[in-house]
Parts: C-alpha cells; sequence; structure tokens
DNA sequence: AGAAGTTCTTGATCCGGATCAAGTTCTTTT
DNA sequence: AAAAGAACTTGATCCGGATCAAGAACTTCT
C-alpha cells in the first residue's frame, strides 16, 4: 500500500505479534490505557461503546486486514471496547515506534494520514445511512459491503458466513433484532438471497445496489423513461 | 495545543489567509480536488455530503477554530462540500507543506494523528445518537454540544444565536423539519429554554444533561429508590 | 442424551416521528 | 410599502419499525 520493500520491512520490526483470542474475548476495553494499534491477521472483531445505561452502540465489524484503535489515539485512552467474534489473531504495532519511525519514513506518515482519513469517510457514510436510510435499505448496504469486504480478501462475494448475531447486526444499523430477521426473510421470499443462520448467498447482487440507492422509493426511478 | 511558540511560528508560515465567505458561498464541493485544510477564524460552516438523489445529509456545523476538510486527505479529493452559514473567515493550510512540516517536527506530527483521531471518535460519538436516541434526547444533545463549543470560545453557553436553519438541525439530526420546531417549542413549555428564531437561551442546563443521557425513558430513574 | 439457556423467527399491537396540509411570521425584492 | 418567497409553527393523519409475546431451532452444559 504505496510502502517500499525496506519500508516494510523496517515496519515489521516494531510489530508484536499476539496470542489468538477466542470467541468473547476482549481486546480492549473502553478506558483502557492505549498503547497499541492492532492489525487483524485472522478472525473477526466487534468494536462497540458501551453507553452509560448497560446498552451499547456497536460501531463496525473488523476482518483480517483492517486496524483498529485508531479511535484512541486522541487521549491516550481507549474510548471502545473491541471484542473477537471468532477465534481471532491480532499483531500489535505499538503505537508510540510508530511514530517515532513515521517521522522519519514520509512515506509511512502519509499512510498514516491518508489512514486516519480514510476511517472518518467511512464513519461519515455511516452516518448517512443511520441518519437517512430506511431499514431494508440499511439492511442490503450492510449486505453488500460485507460481500465487498470479502471479495477483496479473496472469498466468495456472493457465499459467505456472518460471524455475528441478528442483534448485534441490528445494533449496528440502528435496527430492532426482529425487523433484521423478518428482513431477512423478506429478501429471501424475494429471491434477493438464501439465509440459513450464518451463512448467506446472495443471489441478486444487482438489485440489492439498487436497493440501497433507495431504488423503489419517493422518485420511483431516475433511468427509464 | 501541545506546540511550543517556534513551532507555532512555523507553523504560521505556511499559513494562507483567504478571503471571506458570505453567506452560502461554498468554501469547497464534494469531488474538488483537495490542497488545503481550513481553520475557521470567524462566522460558521456546515459541511453536508450531497447524495445521489438530490438531498443531501448534514455533517456537521463548525465554528471558529475548527479544522475541516481532514475526510479530504484519503484520496486527494473532497469527499463533502462546505457552504458558509453566514460571513465567514478561514485560513487555508496547504496539506503537502504540512506534511512535510510535520515530518521535520514530532510535536507537530503528534497533534495531527491527535486531531484526526478526535475527529474519529466524534464521529462515533454521532453514530450512536443517530443509532439509539430518542428525537428528544437529540436536539438536547445539539443544544448542549453548542452551549459547550460557545463557552469554549468565550461566549455565553446560555445565551447564543444558532446560524443554520432548523431544516438543518433536523438534517444534521436525522428528524423532520416539523420535529425539531415541535421539540424547541416543547422544551420552551417546559422551562427548559427561550427560543425566538435564531436565538436560543438555555435556561435548565442540568436537566438538559439529564434528557441527554435517557432520563425519563424505560429506566426511570438510576438514584432516587 | 436430556436440560437449560441462547438465538432466531413470526405474529399482533403500539407509538414516535414522518408526512401532509395550512397558516403565520420573517426576509428579501422591487 | 407592497408583493413574493423563505422559514417556521401548529394541527391532523399515517406508517415504518419498535415493542410485546410466544414458539421454534440451535448450542452448551452436565
Amino acid at each position: 500500500m504505496g510502502l517500499t520493500p525496506e519500508d516494510v520491512e523496517r515496519l515489521d520490526s516494531i510489530i508484536k505479534r499476539g496470542r489468538p483470542y477466542h470467541r468473547g474475548d476482549h481486546l480492549y476495553r473502553g478506558g483502557d490505557k492505549f498503547h497499541s494499534l492492532r492489525v487483524i491477521t485472522s478472525g473477526s472483531v466487534k468494536t462497540y461503546s458501551p453507553n452509560e445505561d448497560g446498552g451499547e452502540q456497536v460501531l463496525g465489524f473488523h476482518l483480517p486486514g483492517e486496524l483498529i484503535g485508531l479511535d484512541a489515539i486522541q487521549d491516550d485512552n481507549h474510548t471502545c471496547s473491541a471484542i473477537a467474534l471468532e477465534t481471532t489473531a491480532v499483531c500489535e504495532i505499538p503505537f508510540s515506534q510508530l511514530e517515532s519511525l513515521s517521522s522519519i519514513m514520509p512515506s509511512l506518515q502519509h499512510q498514516m494520514y491518508r489512514l486516519l482519513s480514510r476511517e472518518i469517510g467511512q464513519d461519515t457514510e455511516m452516518l448517512t445511512l443511520l441518519g437517512k436510510k430506511s431499514a431494508e435499505e440499511r439492511l442490503a448496504t450492510f449486505l453488500l459491503s460485507s460481500s465487498e469486504r470479502f471479495k477483496q480478501r479473496g472469498f466468495s462475494a456472493s457465499d459467505f458466513f456472518l460471524s455475528m448475531s441478528r442483534h448485534e447486526i441490528g445494533n449496528y444499523l440502528g435496527l430492532a433484532v426482529e425487523t433484521v430477521s423478518r428482513l431477512f426473510t423478506r429478501f429471501q421470499d424475494e429471491n434477493l438471497l438464501h439465509v440459513e443462520r450464518k451463512h448467506v448467498q446472495l443471489l441478486d447482487i444487482p438489485r440489492l445496489y439498487e436497493i440501497v440507492q433507495g431504488a423503489d422509493r419517493a422518485k420511483p426511478s431516475q433511468s427509464r423513461i
């Protein structure tokens, strides 16, 4: 991602491979002292912010190759919690060392700025999702985003396992569990997908993209006369 | 903010003071080439992302001292638009120069990382707001956040003018204009505030904080037996 | 294997806030 | 100052999705 092989080697020298986590183990909790960013190497992770009254807001689901902990640089404390959704391996990158290294490696510094900026961009997309989209659009967006991310990692874009529960999907999308469940059923009835428990097969990806765009809402279409 | 006076001087040397913008002028639009971050020095700005079907999602309102454009570092293009809500002055900080400078000034680099991380943290707070809070909690949160930001800048925390319209507040909070209007009326009836057009006076800030916390919801209280 | 606890699904009902509809006040234009 | 157009408020109605309730499928524990 824009680094020379020797850059990568130097970066590699500060990375620590941690022990694997099991389903339900916390990688860190909100309030913990921040010292390392983490890259997921296998498995999957949920980040969430525990809110005052016992509930939680799921902030994201993270797959291999993704970096988590960027929100904690702010004030040296984790502002949210991260928990393994299945057996998961991560690498730790001590932030102070990364910072020193980026000081003498402009390409790394540039990459860090881009990474942080990308995170902001993703969050703002999510704001639009939660602020303006219907339940149906939200779930379709979630499924296609999952699909794209699996594809990027060399897995099937149309046949995958979701490691999180319906409850967690609902929480993430700002919907009740029941709504998520009903939508899965409806999407299946409409032959958009086939779902059985955590196993999802997308059958009509183009149509799902139409739904994401808000097709069959207010303005029935923008192409056809 | 953690920089020595000489650091500040060096930073100052790359800052360009731009001409003032008038109400309705764009500072930049989504898709524009990114070259500079901008610090608002007076006035106020709305950022928003124009979404496919003509509508828009308001992403934030920005006051003097705040930095905008961090989302554009990602891929050298602005991903959202920024428009002046009133007569507004900004400073431009060419990003490539800032990047070079931060390479030789570790304190500046550190500050940049923190700034980017803070932005992420603010976005995730907003995700919780849009994902879980009622209309009443959203507006109370918005009012108190405005209050705190005015206070920080040396203005009154309880008596201020909002430069954005009801429509824009609603869009930002994921609510219809009518809901925002009704809530202002209700808050006034309950003596929480006095509002006249854009002029807001907060009369019972502690009670507003209780509302933000989700008081008088599900669990009636957490203290009283 | 049986018991107990989860997670998921499905149905019935309810409600917060959207939408629709008008009227009012403020602002801008001429 | 009159006219036109925004912005805001208020009322009436509607609906998407939450909540409540119960059963079914799956998992985990003993």
